[in-house]
RNA sequence: GGGGGAGCGCCGGAGUUGGAGAGCCGGGCCGGUCUGUAAAAUCGGUGCCUCGUGCUGAGUGAGUUCGAAUCUCACCUCCCCCA
C-alpha cells in the first residue's frame, strides 16, 4: 500500500465488528462508506441525467475505460475536459479498467461465465489474441482492430480523468482450473507492475490507484493475490475475478481474501450489488460496491422491494399488479413509490415508456442508497448485525435502521 | 343490384392450389432469467385431453377424390370497384 493522501485519503470514522464506516476524499469531493457505487459505463447512469444520480444522493459513479475508448475515445474525452466536465458530474468517479470487457468479448457474457453459467452467444467473441503484452480485439462498433494493454487502459483512465483508477487485469472465469487461473493471476500481477509504472510516470497527480485482487475460487491463489496486491504501491483495492457460482462461495472467496489485506485499505468490491450481498460485504469490511443490477433490472421491469418469499425483486410486468393501487414499496422515498401506484407503473412498463424505466431506475438506486445509508447510520451505532436481521425479515432499509436518525 | 378479392388457432402476416400442421414470422398474453452493463436485454410457454404412434382443427354445410386448407357447389362474413 501507498496511500499517498494527495490522491486518496481514506478516513474510517467507527467500526462495528470487521465492518467501519468511512469517507475516502478524493479529488472531488468526499465518499461516505460502505458506499454503492452505480454504473455510468459509457459516461452516463442509464436513463439518468448526472443531476439526478447526485440527488439521490450517490457520491461516486463508475466509469467504464473500454466502452470510452471505443466511444467517444481518449482524444474526444481530452478535448472535452474529460469525462467529469463532459458529463456534467463534479463528484467522485472511479474507472473500471477494461479487463473485464476484453473477456466478456472472449466469452459472448462474462455475467453467465465467471457465475458458472455458459455463455449466452458463443462464437461471437471478438478477442483476436490475449498476450503478455495485452490484449487485440475488434471494436464491437465497427470492427476495428484494437489493442489494450495496461499502459493503454491507463492512458486512457488518464483521458478520462477519473479520480480513482483501476488495474488492468484479467477477470478469471469460473470454469477456468487452477492451473489456468494461477497463470492468468501471476499475469495479472505482472500487469499491476507495469500499471503502476506508467501511474507514477504519467498518471494525473491526483488520480488514485487500485489494484485487483484475482485467484479464482483457490484459496491458495487467492491469498497470494492478496497479500502481492497488498505490497504494490496502490491506494486501495478490489476485489474481481469470478466469486463462485454462488452466494455462499462467494462468501466463501470474499473470507479467503479479506484477512490477507491491509485492515485500513480501502476495499471494493467488482460487480456485487445485490442487497443482501451488499450487507455480506460490509459486514466483511468491504466500503465500496459497484453492480449493474439496479439500473438494469430498472429497465427490465424489475423493482427492488422486499418479498415475503424473502427475494426482493418485484415484477413489475406481472398482471396482478395491474388493479394495484399501492406504491411500489411503502415508505419508499423515491419519485416512482411517493407519486405513482403500482397500477401505474404496471401500465407504463407493458406499454414500453421510458418514464417506467426512469423511475425503476430510481427506485432500485434509491433503494440501495438507502441500503447502504443505514449500513452506515447501523455502524456508527453499533447496531449493524440488528440493522442486517431487520432488512433479512423483509423490513425495507428506511425502516429497519437505528432509532436515532440516519447518517445519510 | 353487378363484378372482383379474402376467410385457420388470442390478433396480424407469409406460405402452400391435391400428398397434409396443431407448422412458420410478428404482436399480445403467461412465466423464467439478469451481480466490475455489446442487456430499455434475453429465454420459454400460449387448441383439447386420460399427455399418446392421442383428439379436434383451415368461415359454415355439402360434394369430387385413395387422399381436400388446396378442386366443385351453396350459404355466411369482411374488403375493393361499378351502378
Amino acid at each position: 500500500m501507498r496511500s499517498d493522501p494527495q490522491r486518496l485519503r481514506f478516513e474510517i470514522t467507527a467500526r462495528d465488528g470487521r465492518a467501519r464506516r468511512g469517507v475516502l476524499h478524493t479529488a472531488h469531493g468526499p465518499v461516505r462508506t460502505p458506499a454503492f457505487i452505480p454504473l455510468a459505463t459509457t459516461g452516463a447512469v442509464r436513463g439518468l441525467t448526472a443531476r439526478e444520480v447526485a440527488e439521490l444522493g450517490f457520491e461516486l459513479i463508475l466509469g467504464n475505460t473500454f466502452h470510452l475508448f471505443l466511444r467517444p475515445g481518449a482524444g474526444a474525452l481530452r478535448e472535452r475536459g474529460g469525462l467529469h466536465r463532459f458529463m456534467g458530474w463534479d463528484r467522485a468517479l472511479i474507472t473500471d479498467s477494461g479487463g473485464f470487457q476484453v473477456f466478456s468479448l472472449a466469452h459472448g457474457s462474462v455475467a453467465d461465465e465467471i457465475k458458472g453459467r455458459r455463455g449466452r452467444v458463443p462464437g461471437h467473441g471478438s478477442i483476436l489474441e490475449i498476450a503478455e503484452e495485452g490484449v487485440r480485439f475488434r471494436s464491437y462498433i465497427d470492427g476495428t482492430e484494437l489493442f489494450m494493454g495496461p499502459e493503454e487502459s491507463l492512458a486512457m483512465q488518464a483521458a478520462i480523468g477519473s479520480d480513482i483508477a483501476l488495474a488492468f487485469d484479467e477477470c478469471t472465469p469460473f470454469h477456468a482450473d487452477y492451473d489456468y487461473t494461477a497463470r492468468s493471476t501471476e499475469r495479472t500481477h505482472r500487469w499491476l507492475d507495469r500499471c503502476v509504472a506508467w501511474h507514477q510516470e504519467h498518471g494525473p497527480p491526483r488520480q488514485a490507484f487500485f489494484g485487483i485482487v484475482q485467484g479464482g475460487i483457490y484459496e491458495e491463489l487467492r491469498r497470494a493475490s492478496a497479500e502481492r496486491v497488498s505490497a504494490a504501491p496502490i491506494d486501495g483495492i478490489s476485489i474481481g475475478g469470478t466469486l463462485g457460482e454462488d452466494k455462499p462461495q462467494m462468501y466463501e472467496v470474499l473470507d479467503m481474501t479479506l484477512p490477507h489485506l491491509p485492515e485500513d485499505a480501502p476495499k471494493h468490491l467488482l460487480g456485487i450489488g445485490e442487497p443482501d450481498d451488499l450487507i455480506a460485504g460490509i459486514k466483511r469490511g468491504i466500503d465500496v460496491f459497484d453492480c449493474a443490477v439496479p439500473t438494469r433490472l430498472g429497465r427490465h421491469g424489475m423493482a427492488l422491494a422486499p418479498l415475503p418469499d424473502g427475494r426482493y425483486r418485484l415484477n413489475v410486468r406481472s398482471t396482478k399488479l395491474a388493479a394495484d393501487e399501492g406504491p411500489l414499496v411503502e415508505g419508499c422515498p423515491c419519485e416512482a413509490c411517493r407519486n405513482h401506484t403500482r397500477a401505474y407503473l404496471h401500465y407504463l412498463s407493458r406499454a414500453e415508456e421510458l418514464t417506467a424505466v426512469r423511475l425503476l431506475t430510481l427506485h432500485n438506486l434509491t433503494y440501495l442508497e438507502r441500503l447502504v445509508a443505514g449500513a452506515r447510520a447501523a455502524i456508527e451505532a453499533g447496531e449493524l448485525d440488528a440493522y442486517a436481521a431487520r432488512l433479512a425479515d423483509g423490513s425495507p432499509p428506511w425502516a429497519a435502521g437505528p432509532k436515532a436518525g440516519s447518517a445519510r
